[in-house]
DNA sequence: ATAGGGTTAG
């Protein structure tokens, strides 16, 4: 390499401190041509002055190449604070954060005064940080140095809150911004959408208008992630198309605004809408391509993932982790284990260090062998992981012992559970929900009365429908809705019809020690039910589909429920509940009760 | 010579 490129290079007795600059400027092409024009710049005599090293190794930076950078970085005598914020930008900018926070630390303990541009750089590098720790302590530097009033300052501190989890804080940074810019805006509705406030982000998009802020591409992609996470295809479409209107944006030119809307036609369950858009598109990226395959995946259409994944290794971009994460789903989801074993083997197989397979390829695995019985395999699957196993893998081991009611392996999950995770409380419920199924009354009451000692509060579920572009929430037995009256008198109704066509109501699901009576009413008003006899007492175009999200996973009544009340209403019913989809249309669902 | 915001999985 370096002598491919040796007789591009001037020999040593034509080059003057000004050609040099010249050369390093028009010297973008490799680290190598650049590290042997150190060379030569080293044996020409000349004083190799800091700023033509700055200018060689801003170069290097650029290029990617942090150890030679890094080395002349460091032999470098009181190098200026440019340089060390370049060093610090890059090492954040290559997701190198541990390496940028850690030469922040060197530069304060060195003395040397940060500026204005040091810290946006280094609070990014420690939101990518697992921990919030070493960002607390540039935020009292911040403060410190008396910086935190620069609005990218702000906005860097901001998102950290948010990304660590203090929405609160996020929210003052961004309330008391005294100049709220566009980028200040974008990134609050990021934040929101990425801590799982969609809603709050809807809001914000509507009160930038009013508030003198002109939307641009960066807002739309957020609303669009909103919109999908909602399941709001209505306010979606009509955010992309006012998007579009108003030049925000131009035709299908923006990759990541495609992207976003494709996402969002999946997370509504719109896979036909998505395919079409993607066989529109003029350009298609890796994520483009993953998109799709977890979109089909989750929605239930292996076929289509799988076709996708061998479509994009013949013709399109390498797959990433995530690509090979939505491989694997599809296989789960269609029990098509020796498939997924493959996918599995060929990711280890590999030698790019971006598909080796992560905690969550494990965790699918877990979940793959055991939905298809294969329990014992699936426990020493996990034995035999490289990492730590997570509580996601143990969490997948329980969910598939609770289908199969092996309690003695869930009982190690569930161990292991409550100490990485005590305080997700749907672990202990599926192992109480074990105890129950196997009468184990006395397990259930010991569990109960530790879930309550440990403050463990449980999530209650809720189901939400769009309708002209609002949310409507329902909650079991949730009688404040206007339409409340309606709704329940459309559920007896239905109730009713499905009697006749053979629907016997499952109480199994409800696992509580109660009489048969009291069990029966409490499914009967699950919230998807609710959410279900509302969208057909207001809507009862025949062709629209009923689109309903559920925050945890439906239960095996209300699978039922949807089945048959697909088949007397003829409308197809998209269920999302928190893992996938269930497409349900004339009786049958997409998921083939395999969930 | 350096500045902050965006898309996929869990």
């Amino acid at each position: 390499m370096l002598r491919k490129c040796s007789h591009n290079l001037p020999t040593p007795i034509a080059l003057t401190k000004q050609s040099a600059a010249a050369l390093l400027r028009s010297c973008s092409g490799s680290p190598d041509q650049l590290k042997q024009l150190h060379s030569v710049l080293l044996t020409t005599g000349l004083s190799v002055k800091n700023s033509l090293l700055t200018g060689l190794l801003v170069a290097l930076i650029n290029l990617g190449d942090f150890r030679y950078a890094r080395k002349l970085f460091d032999g470098m005598h009181k190098p200026r604070v440019f340089l060390w914020n370049t060093l610090i930008r890059g090492y954040s900018k290559n997701e190198m954060p541990v390496e940028s926070v850690s030469l922040y630390k060197q530069m304060a303990s060195l003395g040397v005064r940060p500026d204005e541009f040091t810290h946006p750089f280094v609070l990014k590098a420690c939101s990518d940080l697992p921990e919030p720790w070493a960002g607390c302590a540039v935020h009292a530097h911040v403060v410190k140095h008396g910086l935190e009033f620069f609005t990218e300052v702000r906005n860097e501190l901001m998102i950290m809150c948010a990304k660590f989890g203090d929405v609160g804080s996020a929210d003052y940074l961004f309330g008391s911004m005294i100049e709220r810019d566009l980028v200040a805006w974008n990134a609050f509705i990021a934040t929101c959408v990425q801590v799982g406030h969609a809603s709050r982000a809807l809001t914000l998009f509507r009160e930038m208008g009013p508030a003198g802020i002109r939307p641009d591409a960066v807002t739309v992609v957020g609303v669009l992630s909103a919109c999908g996470q909602l399941g709001c295809l209505e306010t979606g479409e009509k955010i992309y198309e006012y998007a579009r209107s108003e030049g925000i944006v131009i035709g299908s030119s923006n990759m990541i605004v495609e992207n976003a809307r494709l996402d969002m036609y999946m997370k509504c369950g719109s896979t036909g809408k998505a395919r079409s858009l993607f066989n529109q598109m003029p350009h298609r990226n890796v994520i483009t391509w993953s998109t799709m395959i977890v979109g089909y995946a989750t929605n239930g259409d292996s076929e289509q993932a799988l076709a996708l994944f061998s479509k994009m290794q013949n013709s399109g971009p390498s797959p990433n982790h995530v690509t090979y994460l939505g491989a694997l789903l599809a296989c789960a989801h269609a029990g098509l284990v020796e498939q997924g074993r493959a996918f599995f083997n060929a990711m280890v197989r590999s030698r790019s260090k971006d598909i080796q397979p992560r905690k969550e390829h494990y965790a699918c695995m877990v979940d793959m062998l055991g939905r298809a019985g294969n329990l014992e395999e699936a426990y020493e699957f996990i034995t035999s992981m490289p990492t730590e196993p997570d509580s996601g893998v143990w969490g997948a081991l329980l969910g598939a012992c609770a289908i199969h009611k092996n309690v003695k392996l869930g009982q190690v999950a569930a161990d292991k559970l409550f100490l990485l995770a005590p305080e997700v409380a749907s672990y202990q419920v599926l192992l109480s929900n074990m105890y129950a199924s196997g009468g184990r009354w006395g397990s259930v009451d010991r569990l109960r009365l530790r879930i309550r000692k440990k403050g463990i509060k449980k999530v209650m579920g809720y189901s939400t429908v769009e309708f002209n572009g609002e949310i409507h929430v329902f909650y079991r037995g949730d009688r404040s809705h206007p339409q409340a009256r309606n709704i329940y008198q459309k559920l007896e109704e239905l109730y009713a019809k499905m009697k006749g066509f053979g629907y016997i109501q499952e109480v199994g699901s409800v696992y509580h020690d109660v009489e048969v009576e009291e069990k029966e009413a409490m499914t009967s008003v699950h919230s998807e039910k609710l959410a279900i006899a509302f969208t057909l007492v207001i809507n009862e175009v025949p062709e629209s589909p009923i689109r309903v999200i559920k925050n945890l996973r439906t239960c095996e009544d209300c699978h039922n429920f949807c089945k048959f009340v697909s088949r007397i209403s003829m409308r197809e019913i998209v269920m999302r509940d928190k893992s996938r989809f269930h497409h349900f249309r004339d009786g049958t669902c997409s998921c083939k009760d395999f969930w």
